[in-house]
DNA sequence: CCTGGATTTGTGTAGGTACACTTTTTCCGG
DNA sequence: CCGGAAAAAGTGTACCTACACAAATCCAGG
């Protein structure tokens, strides 16, 4: 047991979570303002493109794919579903459901791709040398942890 | 058509904000599991410590210290206040409000110290001699983007 | 056939996030 | 002194996140 004002120091200048969610939240409002004219967010079509992607067989495999919890994609589909950009059905496999874009989400995925490419380069142009160590860090935090 | 195939791609492999967004439900999912038995959640253990800390002489000033959107800070000082940890009043000085935590913040505080260091000591052993590496790294994209 | 465990999807509740817009207060130049 | 710019706090709406709990479906052993 040591000092309270010491431990209180080390979690402002040392908590992983802390920092993980600042760096979370300044890079979302980053992507979030460039498709801000697509409607869409970063959220969104992210999921939108895991979802044309079609290699996970079912909302749980999907899930774990993109690092969330079951529930949480489940509210996230359920968005895009009521806007039309994301249809699912019954796989046929267990219970599990089959999800597909929709026309009029791949058009939406479609008009959205330049203004991701655009906040990516300018995070990447920002980061400079710095981005691959960065990449690299925060994937062995979504792998190892 | 082609050409969409391989930004998606590109999404999938380089997204700086998918990446970020990812890391922090990992390490968020990991921090309050951690904290639970004190009814805290690592967002609300954090802004404790940084009312505490009390460098921040404006609810708008404590935001940008803690890269959160204001009007968000607002609404996760309400739930502090409403639970009784923390309290706030007109500090004299223009319109800014002054917080302080409660006895019984300070009490839930202190309970809470060893827990998060128990998560935050099993972080770093995870990721060794990287996470100096990766803790630069959410720094640089806090402060540089 | 059928039951019990494993897998998958779904709901209730509660908190975290942020944009657009508004309201309140202060401060300062004329 | 006054009127407007600047700064700070507050509200409406909508979406993101996840635990606890429940319901539906499937599959293997009896």
């Amino acid at each position: 047991m040591q000092d309270d004002e010491e431990l209180e120091e080390l979690v402002r200048e040392n908590c992983a979570c802390l920092r993980a969610r600042m760096a979370a939240r300044k890079l979302t409002r980053i992507y979030d303002k460039a498709l801000k004219p697509t409607g869409l967010r970063i959220t969104q079509f992210t999921l939108l493109i895991a979802v044309k992607d079609g290699r996970a067989k079912s909302v749980s495999a999907l899930a774990d794919l993109l690092a969330m919890e079951r529930t949480t994609l489940l509210r996230n589909l359920k968005v895009l579903e009521e806007a039309g950009l994301v249809s699912s059905e019954p796989s046929g496999e267990g219970r599990a459901l089959s999800l597909k874009l929709t026309a009029s989400g791949k058009t939406r995925l479609h008009e959205a791709l330049p203004h991701w490419q655009a906040a990516q380069r300018a995070v990447e142009a920002e980061l400079g040398d710095d981005w691959p160590v960065a990449k690299s860090s925060l994937e062995q935090i979504i792998r190892g942890v």
